[in-house]
DNA sequence: GCGTAATCAGATATTATTGTCTTAATTATA
DNA sequence: TATAATTAAGACAATAATATCTGATTACGC
């Protein structure tokens, strides 16, 4: 079990914050990003084709091509990622999967749970990717 | 996408509250369940023995048999049920999908990270469901 | 121009999850 | 004791998610 995204969503995750951090207008080939991250090299490359297509990042074809963010890193948050990726209906679901069921007749989860929900949809968006690059560790992430 | 929990889980959670709404000692059957939370009876009968196995539930078998609750409602928290059906590793893994990172090296959402997911094992062990029970107010829920 | 390195795109394969069906075992009750 | 209702169990089917393969296209560097 993946908890809250879908796996192609985290590797999507983890594909921006690494070319976050590369220099700003390089190029970073598939290739790369998969030997770094650990992830399969085709279907990464098919994430990336989707975020490529929803603008969120720029490829380029050919020899010494790669892909970089399409916007300044402190335009994309994680939220911008997600929505491309998985959607954001979690934003109006209910934890216990009843349908058609929101906040009239709270039950006695509901409270909390929306909490929770804000408190999830928070994290996706209050940090935009280039401060989450400048505090972010992993010297495995820093171009060598 | 389901979120956090599996369907299955989410079908668990649903009809553990549902019996928690039952009187006590009576038994509800598979069709009943079905029927009242809208879900696919043999899938739920899975489910159902699931949890029977794992010591949550009591079962009957034969003319007028059924399901009920195996402990006091107040013994029983949401947190047993997703133990039971999906596990409990959520408690420790990472949102953004990496393996092996924990703390050290914190990236720049490791700490909104961490606080979320002790909310959401919160959520799960604060209420018994016998007080959920009571608090609840969804009325096709109650014995008609 | 030509060869090479890279993405793009689509087809296919594998695996996990969800859902269905069928039969057997069990029990209450008439 | 026969019958009907019910869970138990396992086989099967459908769908969705994940992963791989292959060929085409593009662009760079020689
Ligand atoms: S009231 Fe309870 S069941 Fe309804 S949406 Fe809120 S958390 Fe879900
Ligand atoms: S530091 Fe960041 S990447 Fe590592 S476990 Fe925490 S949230 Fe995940």
């Amino acid at each position: 079990m993946s908890i809250i995204f879908s796996r192609q969503c985290e590797y999507a995750l983890q594909a921006v914050l690494y070319l976050a951090l590369q220099p700003r207008g390089t190029l970073t080939s598939s290739k790369d990003l998969t030997t770094r991250l650990g992830v399969p090299y085709h279907f990464l490359g098919k994430i990336m084709q989707s975020l490529t297509r929803k603008g969120l990042l720029r490829s380029q074809k050919g020899s010494s091509g790669g892909f970089a963010l399409a916007l300044p890193p402190k335009d994309i948050t994680l939220f911008h990622i997600v929505e491309a990726i998985d959607g954001v209906d979690f934003t109006k679901k209910c934890v216990l999967g009843f349908p058609e069921c929101s906040g009239k007749n709270p039950c006695a989860v509901h409270h909390q749970w929306a909490g929770l929900r804000e408190n999830i949809y928070e994290m996706l968006v209050r940090k935009n990717i280039a401060e989450m690059a400048k505090e972010t560790k992993k010297p495995e992430f820093r171009a060598r």
